[in-house]
DNA sequence: CGATCTTACGGGATTCGTAAACATA
DNA sequence: TATGTTTACGAATCCCGTAAGATCG
């Protein structure tokens, strides 16, 4: 017969005690169980781990090896389950996430403290990075979840919608414009005109919608990061259109922020992951609080 | 329910094969009892260690980490009672020796050299020191066995004889006595004699016999070590009496050994041990080979 | 005689294998 | 439909606890 952790737990406590009568109280187990339990991992180790001279067990010199090494071994195994234990309880693993920028600047940073609140133990990692590479993260593994606008290319992947996203005009608040309760695309074709660069996703919906109403735009410049945007608005360069996410930014840079419409722009944001089932516990948990809301 | 050492091995079978259905080939067992196992070792997980979509089973994040943890703590386990197992069947481990210089020289190393050719893998520690020495070493565990002649107090130790020793006459081969084919030690008394210092056990043995045929020695030197006597008495010094285990030692000096008798001097030459079950399997087996000759 | 370990044996829980149901490509 | 997993259930096994026996101080 092959030796068991019991036995091998059995076996610690009654070489510290020397005494089946007492370790079998600790263990809250029958003396002749514990007897029994101790042949049988002598069996299996192949000799006496105790010398049973008179009524005392004394470690025999292979009995005081296999000490050592049980010790350590229980220390390994005890430790190993508290560890997984642990990861499915939430006291401890990574949340590795790729967000796309506005949702990163805007979003994240609430959800994350709200979940950095529940569970102290997990160290968040996030990359902001531009969609095209959290879908990229994704798949390779980087990251478990990514949270952007529904891509084009699901490349293999899940994606969960959580929000509903519709583009905003944004300008100083001195402008012209400034003062309406909200603005067609076709209002914005008359004035200069900041936007993403091409090849982004951002830019080829406000491209479209230009075209959905039978208007261009008045390109004046394009930038590359949402912030850059926001600031050449700032400055009197031009207006511009951006996903309501980063309302809050914006305002924040003193801009305006009026709803849009005709034709009214809205993306899909959400999660990206794998597959429901490969989650760990803490992203299963971080996509909980990001669908519930 | 606990984890046992059966279910983590089945767990990384199936985790490596990522299939019940070849991962029950492999364990010589049936699907179903393998479905039931992960299961149970999932419990005592608590989480989900695979993801079953489908008819795969795919590792979890938490089933990847516990995976290495599982790996690494069956390669201990295996290890470790390998270890004991061939500690039992002297495939490894050590004999710890102290033996007085006498067996040392003339009788260890026929017998050691039996040994090792039988169990190669065992080390051989030799602690050769005087009787006394031998004793202690042994009760403070720094040996496992003690060869020497009986001690008067044998301090809490068991003692096994396995020889008798006669005390012998040397002498060089051209004296006197030499030509007889045995001698007295009143024969002794009338020739300078060599003995060993003062306070150790040959020398009480020998100046007991000079005490009883009414006679008393020749003092002319005496010396710790064996060897000394043996140059002294080859030089011409004077004659002395060694105990018959050296022999051997003492032809190789070119030295004439002749039985002494009135009185025969015989002394007890065997094992010193604490108790018989706490030696180890290597001494055990060692302590059988000197007995059983 | 008291304390402790061992052996014997009956009851209970666990585990296994067969068979059937279920799910998926 | 074929392959593979899960569930159900009867059977065998293993383990434990009580009781009796053995041993030593």
């Amino acid at each position: 017969m092959s030796a068991t952790i019991k036995q091998l737990r059995a076996f610690v406590v009654v070489a510290r005690s020397r005494s089946l009568a007492q370790a079998s109280a600790q263990l809250h187990t029958s003396q002749p169980a514990l007897s029994v339990a101790i042949r049988n991992l002598e069996e299996a180790a192949g000799g006496p781990l105790f010398s049973r001279d008179g009524r005392q067990l004394v470690l025999t010199p292979e009995g005081r090896e296999f000490l050592l090494r049980a010790e350590q071994l229980l220390h390994s195994w005890d430790q190993s389950l508290d560890a997984i234990q642990q990861r499915f309880r939430l006291e401890r693993g990574q949340l590795q996430l790729a967000v796309i920028p506005a949702f990163a600047l805007n979003r994240a940073p609430i959800l994350l403290a709200e979940f950095h609140l529940e569970h102290p133990q997990i160290n968040i990692v996030l990359e902001d990075v531009v969609m095209e590479r959290v879908v990229q993260s994704v798949q390779e593994g980087r990251a478990e979840l990514g949270i952007s606008f529904r891509p084009d290319d699901l490349g293999g992947l899940e994606f969960v919608p959580f929000e509903r996203d519709r583009f905003i005009a944004v300008m100083p608040a001195e402008h012209i414009l400034a003062g309406k309760k909200a603005v067609r695309w076709r209002d914005l074709a008359t004035h200069p005109f900041i936007s993403m660069n091409r090849g982004s996703a951002v830019r080829r919906w406000t491209d479209t919608a230009f075209e959905q109403c039978g208007q261009s735009a008045q390109y004046v410049c394009e930038a590359n990061q949402l912030s850059t945007i926001g600031q050449l608005v700032r400055a009197g360069l031009g207006i511009s259109a951006v996903p309501s996410l980063c309302m809050v930014q914006m305002r924040e840079y003193n801009l305006t922020c009026l709803p849009l419409s005709a034709p009214t722009v809205t993306q899909e944001v959400g999660a990206l992951f794998k597959s429901r089932g490969n989650l760990s516990a803490s992203a299963s948990a971080f996509l909980e609080l990001l669908t519930r809301s």
